[in-house]
DNA sequence: TTTTTACATTTGTATATACAAATATTGTAA
DNA sequence: TTACAATATTTGTATATACAAATGTAAAAA
């Protein structure tokens, strides 16, 4: 039984792991770039350092530096050095990054439909609460 | 609404994901190697071929072949040649592979009894039907 | 039979990720 | 002030993963 609701658990995971994956990679970013992306978004101007940034990520990884600076190449994020403490790096969104995530958000709605069809309204409040009590 | 879920789904997987990973790197295998041990011993001594394999893999990527050399490094699994249609590559799990998933079995009940323990059963159930939905 | 198509796996290569060690900066205690 | 510990990030290196192209085999069509 609870080795039932693991397995399901990681499976469902994974599933939507993929699924988008494929979906922001026709944007030419990976899923954990995206997160990224939507995490500077919602710092609203406030830059984020990086370590702030891997709390936060979905895909915890340990290498973050490396993941931004793809973001860079990319000219979607900036860096900075922050005056206060100089260990720290505060990263930005471009307003390139912002134009990508615009583009990306409409169809991403349709595709966060689709994958969630299966399930009513209640059934969906019922899931989120059922698994947030699991992390 | 639909994001919430779909971002909750993502969150739970990960982590199931990154803690199961921890724990089976202390048997010196990783959490697909591990699948793949539980899918040949599913087979109940018959063989399985690789894209059967894949097709049961919960982290499906794309190069079980070299997946199962790691296995096969570690004398885990056997390969063989299929007698009848020699394109198709019959793999056994072998006796230390049986013997290894005994030993990670016992204490993967308590790693997954961890795991879901902020649920009581009719939670479990609910959610496990409600995540079947999705995939 | 020969050709073509489909199937199953492998290999080459590029990219991503994990982990540990190194670097640089700041804060704290002697 | 100097030495030491803590913090934040980067870099080196090994391993894993993704993707496409190549290989070998079998089945089907001409």
């Amino acid at each position: 039984m609870n080795r039932d609701l693991v397995v399901t658990v990681l499976r469902a995971g994974n599933q939507f792991n993929e699924e988008l994956n494929q979906f922001v990679k026709t944007f030419g970013i990976s899923l954990p770039q995206f997160n990224v992306l939507r995490i500077l978004r919602g710092q609203k101007g406030e830059p984020a350092n990086l370590s702030t940034i891997n709390e936060r990520m979905i895909h915890k990884m340990s290498n973050t530096t490396r993941l931004v600076d793809k973001l860079i190449e990319k000219a979607l994020v900036q860096r900075r050095i922050c005056a206060q403490n100089r260990r720290k790096i505060e990263i930005f969104i471009t307003d390139a990054g912002l134009s990508l995530l615009k583009e990306i958000d409409h169809q991403l709605d349709q595709k966060e439909k689709q994958l969630t069809k299966q399930l009513n309204e209640k059934e969906k409040e019922k899931l989120i609460a059922l698994l947030s009590s699991l992390i």
